[in-house]
DNA sequence: TACTTTTTCGACATCGGTGTCAATTTTGAG
DNA sequence: CTCAAAATTGACACCGATGTCGAAAAAGTA
């Protein structure tokens, strides 16, 4: 709902984080200018609920208008009054799951007096946590990457931030010796984030593998520790 | 072109390769009974050949099998001779690509008596020299991952071959004291399969960073080594 | 050459999702 | 209550890709 257009849905052992807002690159807020009454609202509100059921169950690719209209119990014509298109209308919803996801992420964000290797360990459970609750939809926007270019777009800013956030991470550790110097910040961060994201995406959208969850963050983070060259609490 | 349906894709710092062949999952050689002269031989050549480069053009879903039929010389109707439909002949591409990796792959395998350091860097080296010629199918593949049965099985067993490897590599090198034991070889081993395999996938299909090939060579294999607690050479 | 088999062709029918629109109903303000 | 704006409806036209098919051409065989 809010213009923030993403989130931090990647893994990170990072604090220093700018909330700042960035360019807002995707609106749930539709329709440029028409006014929308009440009852517009709450239409436009159920079909973007009944769209998310619908994408879950069906899939970008095979879901169609007629179901989402269905689904939201109006006719499909009126699906037209509040958004231009199928790709519209995901995009909204993504938007939405990201917004929420963002938020989950931020409101624990303050971070205690936590040693470096406790904030990764927390970060990369909130991930685990995250996923779990809005794999379905991760996945989606997962395979939607590959062929729309806004979602593409919104994707690969999603990462960036995600990679910054690490990255700054990184330099400072190394500035403090807690890091080997002689590592591409840049380039570990964003190997790093893969290494999370990606593993995560196979076990819990793919269903590669069976583990506890608590097991699974402790491995990542041992590795992520460990591939920085850190001190293990 | 070999039956052999799966290939390595993924890197791996592993050794221990059974090259045992699979169970047949794809064969390029289609039209199930149907005799198939020479002639008919070129032309369904022919078609696999217009379709790559269409499909690499276009990607899956824009491709129109007028337009492979057309780059092939041929009237769209003759497509239909020699496949059922562009999910067949994709996926016969798919096949005939994954069978060019793996020979690729294998054909350098013969562990000479490189470190195990060594051995995790040519595996990464050789990674993304293929993901560097074949990006593009590859990028195709994860795409068609996201909404064709088939080619997601496919996908999986690639991807667990080299887990599989990986695996069996971390496992022995912590009989060997060279790794740490308390780490579950198989959590870890996916992890860093994801690692270098979607970081080299954002990096050269989605075009993040901008990397000197050894440069990223190098970094990933020093946090996949420090990150099981190897000596680096 | 005569005949069969295989290949090629391209017009055509089909099909399902998309998006439009004019008519109708509902809302809400005066 | 009255009227204008907003919302709803569902039939309909559109579109483009898919897949079919009968006929014609080419290749193979004797």
């Amino acid at each position: 709902m809010t213009p923030q257009g993403g989130n931090d849905t990647e893994s990170s052992g990072a604090t220093v984080t700018t909330l700042a807002g960035r360019p807002e690159v995707l609106s749930s807020d539709g329709r440029g200018a028409t006014t929308l009454s009440p009852k517009g609202q709450r239409t436009r509100q159920r079909l973007l609920t009944a769209a998310r059921a619908v994408f879950e169950r069906d899939g970008f690719l095979d879901a169609r208008v007629v179901d989402i209209a269905t689904e939201a119990g109006v006719a499909h014509g009126s699906f037209y009054t509040y958004f231009d298109s199928k790709t519209e209308i995901f995009r909204s919803v993504v938007a939405d799951v990201m917004s929420l996801v963002w938020h989950t992420r931020t409101s624990t964000d303050g971070d205690p007096d936590l040693s470096p290797y406790q904030r990764i360990e927390r970060a990369n459970r909130q991930f685990v946590r995250v996923y779990r609750e809005n794999g379905t939809m991760l996945g989606l926007m997962e395979q939607a990457m590959t062929f729309d270019d806004e979602v593409r777009q919104l994707r690969l800013m999603v990462r960036q931030r995600s990679v910054e956030r690490v990255r700054l991470n990184i330099e400072q550790m190394q500035k403090e010796g807690t890091v080997r110097g002689d590592l591409d910040a840049f380039c570990a961060s964003s190997a790093l984030v893969s290494m999370v994201s990606n593993f995560v995406y196979f076990w819990l959208v793919m269903g590669e593998g069976d583990y506890d969850d608590e097991a699974a963050v402790h491995t990542l983070t041992q590795l992520w520790a460990s591939a920085l060259g850190m001190k293990i609490d």
